[in-house]
DNA sequence: GGCTCTAGTAAGGCTCCTTAACTTTATCCG
DNA sequence: CGGATAAAGTTAAGGAGCCTTACTAGAGCC
């Protein structure tokens, strides 16, 4: 999955330069994880030598990746030096390509976006929307005031799988023309910074498990439902993708519609709300939204077509436990927001389905799931290069 | 899951010590795959250097992990010395409680079987099971003429899940008092050998990819269809558990069964072939396999029997392919046996089912999928553990 | 027998870690 | 206010382990 940009080092040897980097590795870890420490704690906590952390961390500190934060007094005694991670020591970008959104944010290492752009998508044709995507990365950079050499790792979110022998997207029904190959290729050469592709609801998943209801989850599955059907799962921190990259594709699981042919992304998605409120009596112009919202004021017809989402979704909640076992199961995506409604129903209709039931819980970043899940896996990605590129030129 | 026995080193400090062991762990895993190999060839290879070769190597001899086999003439030059594990320098236990057979191997480190039995589980009680057990693995051990204290771990294959806290066997549904707390701590301190408890088709899943067909696979998924309805999913060659180690109770798949209440195990398993055999006018006393013997024969309510379960087995990968993208799924189990006739109807089935289409196949382990698995997994574990006490005593 | 090529060993040096003692700086207490 | 105590951090000495270089050992070829 790693970007072709991203250089795998060739299994270095066990050599004691490796040693010196693992150890400063293990610290520098070690300060992401717990926030600002002293030497003499860092070295307790590591089992490091004092000496060892010192230089270490001084050698960290002479390539940008660590700096003085404060001090601390203990109970008694000399006050301590803190340090922590230096979060300008790089950038990392993240995009979410959407079909009604383009959002796009930049991030410091410490996770915290520092720029930030929400923008509506009207590209119908695939070359603006790379060129949509591109200026708008870069006003980003631009805006934040980021020097762009320092932008070290992009991710990008989008619907459909990236194919990288073909080096296209695939299965993305929803962007006309997507589909083309080099396009992410153009994209990273007239951004100048490296570039990964990945699954919006896979992401969308690693968003909310970073940064949202998901942490510390063993086994995380987050249902995108809108305007397709899609699932992402996380397992022990780790983004679950099968073995194409399709793993997750729950709009295929077996169900019986009432045609033949239907499928169940086609059952549960937006339209399917819709669809199904005009059965039960509902007229006019109506959006997924409009329904749930008829719902809230009690109308008939709007009430049992929520019920009815919500029994589909419980089948699929269904599904997705027996095979996986999550400890939790998020909804999210447009008809996910109005998990108000639909949560008793799932949840009611679960208990009569299957004896697994994971705990189920509503988004908590709503529509900014995809775009924190692509800074999350680019920062994972940023912090190793800017760790790797230490010792090279600035 | 490791056994509470399993000593975790308490993350030892990157010292040089470590940096020693580390080098001397590269070399035996480096033998262990590519077989034997002379000291300038393993210098060549992992980037060390000639002497740390040679010095690895000798305390590694040193400690019996590894020794010289021979020697091999280059096209010219010297001969060189050949080194290869010591497979003599640990044994492992595999376990395999079934409901009609208890089966226990002893192998090597290499993984050769070295003693095995295989022998009827009529124990209708968990104190006579847990006797045969023990009493079956002390005699298996006592027959390889291996010193018992060199087996130093063992894994034992079950239906149902292993509760690490409450320390029992949980969802057990056909061993009668297999769910009572304390049997496998009991079968530990009686062997004198940790243990660890694992899934049965789960271990048959590991035990297929590791000896059998579904070598290389990146997701491969293993149903074990027989008495009930499992299955083992093994991703990047570790097994995938879920959060709670129920990953892959599939016979809790949403299921639009006749009654009310019936679960996909029900309808997919051995008992669901005869049942439906019976109904499309076969009589007698049936058992699956002479349904399928039947079938064979051109039996026409057999044939019809067998078509729907093929169906059924159909819906039932649509499901797991949908959530896993497995590039292979095996189907294993006494019902799987009967592959031959099932495969067509499953694929057919498949293709109006879903896109996603994984490529299937019969097992090739058959019974020995299980007590393999366990075996495989129990070496893990043992080539650790050697490993790690090299330096000890003995 | 000499040449060449490969396996393996020996010696010396380098890096990096640890231990132990020491300095610095703070609080506590008489 | 000055000494005892304690913690942070530094300095110095010693050692473990790896690499490089240079060498020896053995095998085939001319």
């Amino acid at each position: 999955m790693p970007a072709s940009d991203v250089v795998e080092q060739p299994e270095q040897p066990w050599s004691r330069r490796r040693l010196r980097s693992t150890n400063e590795r293990l610290l520098l870890d070690r300060l992401r994880a717990l926030g600002a420490a002293s030497r003499a704690q860092l070295a307790r906590e590591t089992g490091l030598s004092k000496p060892t952390v010192s230089s270490a961390l001084a050698s960290l500190a002479a390539a940008g990746l660590v700096h003085e934060v404060g001090t601390q007094a203990p109970e008694r005694g000399r006050t301590a030096v803190l340090y922590a991670p230096d979060p300008a020591a790089g950038y990392a970008l993240g995009v979410d390509i959407g079909r009604g959104w383009l959002r796009v944010a930049v991030v410091d290492l410490d996770g915290t976006v520092v720029a930030r752009a929400d923008i509506r998508n009207r590209a119908r044709a695939s070359a603006a929307l790379t060129d949509l995507v591109v200026s708008t990365a870069r006003q980003v950079i631009a805006n934040s005031g980021v020097d762009p050499a320092r932008v070290v790792h992009g991710v990008v979110g989008t619907p459909g799988v990236y194919d990288e022998k073909q080096r296209r997207v695939r299965y993305a029904m929803h962007l006309p023309g997507w589909g083309r190959a080099g396009l992410v290729d153009g994209m990273r050469t007239e951004l100048g910074v490296p570039l990964e592709v990945h699954n919006d609801a896979n992401l969308a998943a690693l968003g909310e498990y970073t940064y949202g209801v998901g942490a510390g989850s063993r086994l995380f599955a987050y249902i995108l439902i809108g305007t397709g059907l899609g699932m992402g799962v996380v397992s022990e921190g780790r983004l679950f993708t099968g073995a194409r990259g399709l793993a997750g594709e729950i709009g295929f699981l077996p169900w019986h519609g009432r045609q033949k042919q239907e499928r169940l992304e086609d059952a549960v998605s937006g339209v399917a709300v819709v669809e199904s409120a005009r059965e039960f009596g509902m007229r006019g112009q109506l959006t997924a939204k409009a329904v749930f919202d008829a719902a809230r004021q009690g109308h008939p017809g709007a009430v049992r077509a929520v019920e009815l989402e919500g029994e589909r979704i419980a089948h699929t909640v269904a599904a997705a436990a027996a095979v996986l076992d999550p400890d939790l199961v998020v909804l999210g995506g447009g008809v996910g927001h109005s998990v108000d409604l639909l949560l008793r129903p799932v949840r009611e209709r679960l208990r009569a389905l299957t004896p697994l039931r994971p705990r189920i819980a509503p988004s908590r970043l709503g529509e900014d799931a995809v775009l924190l899940g692509a800074v999350a896996t680019a920062l994972d990605t940023a912090r190793d290069l800017v760790f790797e590129r230490r010792t090279a030129g600035t």
